[in-house]
This record gives C-alpha cells, sequence and structure tokens, in this order.
DNA sequence: GTTGCGATCGTA
DNA sequence: ACGATCGCAACC
C-alpha cells in the first residue's frame, strides 16, 4: 500500500479503486477517484499555485489525508501521493458502504444504499470526514482514518477512465477513474459556470 | 480590506 | 437550472 501511494499519481490513483476507507464506525470501498498532479503542471491541482495553509499537507510524504471545505457546506477527501514536495492527491469521489450502514444512513439524509456515497462530499458525510481528519496518516493503525488494500483487487479490465469532473480546464485529460458498471460511481454532471459568459 | 468563486448537492 | 453558503487566495 504504502509503496503504491509513494509512486507516480495515476498507477497510485487506479490502483485506489476497490480499496477500503474506514472512518467514524463506517467502511467504505472506493468505486471511483480523480488523479491531481500537483505542481507538475496541473492547473486544477490546488496545489497547483504552490503551497498554501490549505494544500501543506499535500507536499508531505504520501498517505496522509488531505481534506478541503468548498461551496460553503461541503468536505472533500484526498489521499497524498507520490515523493516529498510533488504534491499530487487522489480525490476519493465515490463509494460503497460495506459496514455502519446504520451510521451512514444517520449521517445521511439519503436511505437510498447505493446514494450514500456516492460523491466527493456524500462520501466524507457517509463516514464523517471532515476538516478534524485533515492530515491523519491512513497507514497508522489508530488513525480516525484508515485505508487497506482490497481483499480482492480491481482487474485492470474493470477499470474505466475519462475526464475528471468539474474541472473547469484540462478536459483533455482522463484522469478520472471508476469501477465499470459499478451503480455507486457518481453521476456525471457538466459543469456550468456560475455567471454566463457575455 | 475586499472580492470572486469553487475538485458539490439537493431540489425544481 | 439554480440557490445555498463561506473559506481561500488573488488583488487592490
Amino acid at each position: 500500500m504504502k509503496d503504491l501511494l509513494a509512486g507516480p499519481v495515476l498507477p497510485a490513483a487506479r490502483g485506489l479503486l476497490g480499496c477500503e476507507i474506514s472512518a467514524g464506525g463506517v467502511t467504505v470501498r472506493i468505486t471511483e477517484v480523480e488523479a491531481y498532479a500537483g505542481t507538475a503542471g496541473d492547473p486544477a491541482s490546488h496545489a497547483h499555485r504552490g503551497r498554501t495553509p490549505r494544500n501543506a499537507i499535500m507536499f508531505g510524504p504520501a498517505g496522509f489525508l488531505y481534506v478541503y471545505f468548498t461551496y460553503g457546506m461541503h468536505w472533500c477527501a484526498n489521499v497524498v501521493t507520490g515523493v516529498e514536495g510533488e504534491a499530487s492527491a487522489v480525490l476519493l469521489r465515490a463509494g460503497q458502504v460495506v459496514s455502519g450502514l446504520d451510521l451512514a444512513i444517520a449521517r445521511r439524509r439519503s436511505t437510498v444504499e447505493r446514494d450514500l456515497a456516492r460523491g466527493p462530499a456524500r462520501l466524507c458525510q457517509a463516514l464523517g470526514i471532515d476538516g478534524t481528519a485533515y492530515g491523519a496518516d491512513l497507514l497508522a493503525p489508530d488513525a480516525p482514518v484508515r485505508l487497506r488494500l482490497p481483499s480482492t483487487p480491481v482487474l485492470e479490465s474493470r477499470i474505466a477512465a475519462g475526464p475528471r469532473v468539474g474541472v473547469t480546464g484540462a478536459h483533455d485529460l482522463e484522469w478520472r477513474f471508476w469501477i465499470a458498471d459499478d451503480p455507486t460511481v457518481s453521476v456525471y454532471r457538466r459543469h456550468v459556470p456560475r455567471k454566463r459568459a457575455q
């Protein structure tokens, strides 16, 4: 797991599919991710413009949790990857709740099992992840958020790829990965600008 | 100090 | 298609 995360971000993103993340008494099997290449010419990355207090954890070693607050109400979770200073990360976009179903339902409005962690903010809500989980060591056995390899790995032939969701540019990069035909993969929404161009 | 807007979601 | 809602970071 450590070797996977410390390597290049695209294989790390693919390898995170099928992994299980546990927090707040809930475990989610990851079914959809997106790769972000830190400072290395990826304008969509939060680390693209350099180190700030918010993204500081991204510049450290792999295997730590980067969580950020967005749209005034949502938290999203990333796994830091690569070597120190690279600041690459993988956004956890969706998953399937495999244990702690009651807790996940209690935290979410929806009782539709498929939708409990279907989307990056929903996934965090189901797991109870917020700013207090920032910087958690995902590989430490006593950490508040834990990550472990799948019991049955996802076959490469079952992995689909496409453009990342919600980013304004870099639509030529197919850095979103998901498990083909999995019902918990988030529904694609076209990104609409807040104000229309005149 | 001020401002524009975002790796989203639920509802219409 | 739109509003909620606020912290971050860019700019003055």
